[in-house]
Order: structure tokens, then C-alpha cells, then sequence
DNA sequence: GCGGCGCACTCGATCGTTTGGGAAGACAGG
DNA sequence: CCTGTCTTCCCAAACGATCGAGTGCGCCGC
């Protein structure tokens, strides 16, 4: 009666996370049932303005908040998507990821990111994962299913793909820009400024390889062609620019399968004593906020990103919707960033 | 009898998502009760190996796959981590949390990534999904909690804070780097370089700033002290570089809150016509991969991101096993980095 | 006065697990 | 043959929500 009342006391000793409330606590608390609380909180129509009042105070004084595991059980779909990206560090997937989480909130679904950092063990286990979890959807970024445990998800869960397109899967829908024209525009920049000695450097992407390919020929510039293979990192893009600019005659442009492999083409160039653009003209891919930067200003070529990331979201939730589609493929169009890397031969 | 059974012109028609098989399933095809088939999953000692053997092929045959969600009600904890992180385009974050996984992964726990975009109400929105998740741990990245959703969240649920130091909540855990150390090991370098006009351009951490301060008034250099404020990113480094080194007499070195910024201030010295390091020397904060890369070349703090990361992760981990303990504050210690944009005043 | 109809609300089954408390069988000791 | 102890397995009650199928009750028209 007076003095500090006896909880606080214990309370000091006690554990913190008393259990949350659940609707059985509110429906208590207001006198009403369980099935009442259920009914008012997913808007219901048929309620009394009296209930409804009594059953939102209760809750708001208990400080309730539905538990999504229980509903996901009961609905069988837990309005979760998991995105499965090979690098967050690639400012690319960072912001596809952007556009790809701002649609499906839209469809009123919550985005999970794994990431796989490359590892096929890391990608069959973050998928186990997310089966596991039940996710009504799956997205694939920079990841080719083709893992046992990848495939036998792609039957389960809607699954989109972006960035591979070789893919053969039922049921799997694909988001890819058109690399061959990114390619093509690349090329045919680089021809503008008189250049003919243009040597690629590529990563994973083939068809961007193959778009080179195409180009160069159609220039008639097939005995130019010159193809070094690198990792995705600045170090890998180092490397096979050393070799390329090591030869006799050297390329007076490079036109590299992403920024990150075209920075490290512009390292190696300054470690050679090349300037560039006057001695070496450098076309990346993906136009990231890297070769924005002034310091670098890297003429690239610019997928949509944001808008990639959309599609994603839309042709995901549609599957969701209605699986069983047809495969679907979405080829979004790239776009060339002319910056201070490339000039005249 | 003859031709192609039934069931598989009604395959070509009906959806794929065949339900998933439940342990149920997987009792009646192995001939067991579900309670065994449980036991066995969960890797209990009192079952025969003869019974063992059926439920794994049957589980296997089935391609059984247990239900995260049902497991999750019944058990009463997600073993799901979630974090919240205000931008993921800060290469900061990407490698904190890639720290933050590994560790968590070896304590059985599995990371959300939830980005708010700097945007409360996406805080707020991405908390509450968390809480209705019922996440067993949340990890608050760049983002103080203020608002009552925060506050509410982190007396139900295991918090860790990093990088925002003042934070007065019961329980939550907090990870910082020093950074009136980082700072003062950037103003030590300066000065003993030489410089004297030595500007900051301060970010969201007062704490550097603070540093800063402390740092200039123990080289006798108060009056030289200068301060700019700038959002972070490059533009906003440029726009208060540009402020800064318009002034008479210009600063010959510039700290700056975080290495976006201090890009922002290698654009701005560019434009002036200015040489870096030669005219103005540069330092950055958090020596992400932007500052390694060569042509930028930038001096900068190190925090030990991946550290923090398993920091974090511990003392997360640790509250989760026992909650109610006292906030404790894991500081580690920043390093400087030195690269190409200082030199002699 | 009574059958019929709607409204407001409750009951209880259900989702797929885990898990404590038995139950059945084998086997040994008395 | 009875009892007790192990081993090996099963039953059924949770967990917290949703939702179809009811149950009362007031009100209408005839």
C-alpha cells in the first residue's frame, strides 16, 4: 500500500521479455472471443462499433501485434520473398535490390536477402534455408540453378532469375538486360572514336562476350578481336588487363564485362604508364555509382537497375498468383554512359 | 490400362505446386507414428536403427523438408536474426553484416536484412515486420532508436545498436568503433605532415567531430579549426568542400566524416584545379574498397568491419541466451590507413 | 404468433511441428 | 508367474492464429 509496490522489486531480477500478449489476451481483456479479436483485426465488416472499439483499445493496451508465424501456418504462405544475391558488395545488386523490395511491398510482400558470397555451399544452404521458411517466392541474382537443392526449388517456389539467361527451367521466369545490344553499344562508341584494336575482357556473362563477338565482325574487324577471361574483382580485372596491354600490339581500348573489372583495367593501365582515354580508351557495364564518381568517370553501359529490379517483383508476384505459367523471359533495354574513359584512338 | 495414365494429361493442366510433403507424409510411408519421425529428424538416441533407416529414405524419397514455421511456433523462437540497416549502398554495412552472418550462422541463428532507406517510417515498417516475424534478435544498423516502435521492439526483443553510441535504453547492446581515436589519428597524421588549416566536414557521428575538436585544440591549432556540415554522400562532401576550400585562407587538409564524403572532396578539389595531395591532403573515414581502389588512392580511418560484425553477433548470441542482462558497450579500436591523398602541407 | 432471415458473435477444427507422459514388449530377478 | 527396469515407440496436448459452421436474438411480414 505504500512505498514502491512489490513488482518493482522483482522486476529488477527478473528477466525482461515477458511473453508476448496473443489474441487469446485480448479477447480476454476485451470479453469478447478469440474469433471476435480475429474478425476486427483483419476489418471485418460484421462487427458492432462497440466491439470493435473495445477489442482495438485492448489491444493497443496490451500492446499486441499479431504473430506471423501462427497466421503463416494457418494460410499456408508467409508473404516473404527471399532474394538470394552472389555479392552484396556490387553496388549493382544493392540497387536492384532497391527497386525489387519497393514493387513488392507494393503486393504486400516482405523481401529476406541472403547472401551467398559466391559460395555454392552458401547458396544451397541459404535456399534450404528459405524453403524451410516457407517463402512464397524466390529470386536468383547473379545465381544460375543448378545445384540439385536449387533446382528441386524452383519446382516448389515461384522463382524469378536475373542476370542469367541460359536458363531451362519450367516454370522460371528471367530478367535479363539485352547484353548483346550493351555489347553492341559498346562497340560501336568505341568504333565512332576510330578505334579498331578493341580487345574484351569477360566475366560470367557470356552473351555480352558473344555481343562483342557480333560487333566486331559486323565492323569487319574480326582480325582485332582479342578476349582475356577474368574474375568479377578489381584484382582479376588487373590482371587480364596487364596481359592484354602486355601484347604486341597492344589494344588501344578495352571494353570490360563490368565496372568493377574495368577499374581494375584503369589500375593497370596507370601501373603501365598508359593515360587514359589518350593512350587507352575503357568501356565498363553496369554504369555502378563507381564509374559515376568523377574520379573515375568510366564510360559505361547502364542497365536499368531499379526498373530490372520491378519486373522482377511484378513477373514474381504474378507467379505467386498463378504458378504453373509458362516461363517468361523480360529483356530490358541498356543504355550507353559516354564519361571521360574513352576518346579518340 | 494402356496408353498413358490419367493422372498425367491432368498434370499438364493442374498447377505445379504440388503440396509439400509433412512429416505426416513421411510417418505413413515409413510405417511410423510422426512423433518418431521427429524424433529421428532431430537426432534423438532412443531409436532403433532399423526404424531410423525407413524414416530417412522415406524423408528422402519424399523430399521431405521440415516446416520452419511450424517448428517456430511450437518452440516459441525463429533462430531468425533480423537487421536493419539504414542504407545498403554503404559498402560500410555490406561487409559489417557479411561478419555479422558468418558469426551468426555458427550459432545456428539466420540473418534478415531489412534497409530503411534513411526514412523513419521505413524503420518503423521494417521493425514492426521484424516483430511480427517475432525475430529472436535484431541488429539496428546506423539508426538510433527514437521512435516508439524502436523502443517498444527492443524490450521485447534482443538488441544490439551499431555505430551510434548514445543510446540509453535498458538491454541494448552497443558497437562502436573509437572514433575520437580515428579521428585523432588523422589529425596526429596531418599535423605531422605539416598541416595546420586542417577543416572537417562532419557527418551524422558527433562523436568524430568531437574527436576532431579535442584532436586540434591539443596541437595548439583551435583557431585553425573549421567545420562544415554535408549529408552523406558525394555530392554532399562536394558541396561542403567546395564551401570550405573557397574560404581565405583555404584549408591545406581536410578530415572527413566518412569516405563518400571525402570523394566528394576529392571532386570539389579537382574542380577547383586543385592537386591532391600536393595543394590539399584528404583523409576519409572507414576505408571501404572505395579508398583501396588505386585511383582514388584515399588516406583513411579504419574500423574492423567484419570485427564489428562478430561483435555484434556475439553479444546478440549471448543476450538471446540469457536477456536481462546490463547493456554493455563493445568499443573496438580504428586504424589509420594511409594512401595517396596526404602529403607534406 | 410463428416461420424466416440477418446480424453479431462463438465454437472448434485446422495448419505442421515438438515433447512430456505413458504403453507395450523384452528380459531379468525373485 | 509376478514385478521392475529398459528400450522403443506412440498419443495427444500444446503453440497462436484463421475461418467455416453454427447459435442466439431481434425484427419483419403475414
Amino acid at each position: 500500500m505504500s512505498g514502491p509496490p512489490v513488482n518493482t522489486t522483482i522486476a529488477e531480477v527478473d528477466t525482461l521479455p515477458r511473453p508476448r500478449p496473443t489474441i487469446r489476451n485480448v479477447a480476454e481483456r476485451a470479453g469478447v472471443s478469440k474469433s471476435l479479436v480475429s474478425l476486427v483485426l483483419r476489418g471485418s465488416p460484421h462487427v458492432s462499433e462497440h466491439r470493435r472499439q473495445a477489442v482495438l483499445q485492448a489491444a493497443r493496451e496490451l500492446g499486441y501485434r499479431p504473430n506471423a508465424v501462427a497466421r503463416s501456418l494457418v494460410e499456408g504462405r508467409t508473404h516473404l520473398v527471399g532474394a538470394l544475391v552472389a555479392d552484396l558488395h556490387n553496388p549493382f545488386y544493392a540497387e536492384f535490390l532497391d527497386g525489387l523490395q519497393e514493387s513488392l511491398h507494393g503486393d504486400g510482400l516482405r523481401m529476406l536477402i541472403g547472401n551467398s558470397q559466391w559460395d555454392p555451399a552458401f547458396e544451397d544452404e541459404a535456399v534450404e534455408a528459405f524453403l524451410e521458411l516457407r517463402v512464397d517466392g524466390l529470386v536468383l541474382l547473379g545465381i544460375a540453378p543448378t545445384s540439385e537443392t536449387l533446382i528441386e526449388a524452383t519446382s516448389y517456389t515461384p522463382t524469378v532469375v536475373v542476370g542469367e539467361r541460359d536458363i531451362e527451367i519450367d516454370g522460371v521466369d528471367i530478367v535479363v538486360d539485352d547484353d548483346q545490344l550493351g555489347a553492341r553499344l559498346a562497340i560501336d562508341h568505341l568504333v565512332d572514336l576510330g578505334h579498331k584494336r578493341i580487345a574484351h575482357i569477360e566475366g560470367t556473362k557470356s552473351s555480352r562476350c558473344e555481343g562483342y563477338l557480333v560487333a566486331m565482325r559486323r565492323h569487319a574487324l574480326a582480325p582485332y578481336i582479342m578476349v582475356e577471361h577474368a574474375v568479377s574483382t578489381e584484382d582479376g580485372g588487373r590482371e587480364a588487363a596487364v596481359a592484354l596491354l602486355t601484347r604486341e600490339p597492344r589494344p588501344t581500348a578495352v571494353f570490360a564485362a563490368n565496372d568493377v573489372v574495368a577499374l581494375g583495367v584503369l589500375t593497370a593501365a596507370h601501373e603501365l604508364g598508359l593515360r587514359v582515354p589518350e593512350d587507352l580508351s575503357v568501356v565498363g557495364y553496369d554504369n555502378t555509382h563507381l564509374s559515376a564518381s568523377r574520379h573515375i568517370s568510366l564510360t559505361s553501359v547502364d542497365q536499368p537497375r531499379r526498373t530490372m529490379g520491378r519486373s522482377a517483383a511484378a513477373l514474381l508476384s504474378d507467379r505467386i498468383g498463378d504458378p504453373g505459367k509458362l516461363a517468361r523471359l523480360r529483356q530490358v533495354t541498356p543504355e550507353l554512359i559516354v564519361r571521360r574513359s574513352t576518346g579518340p584512338a
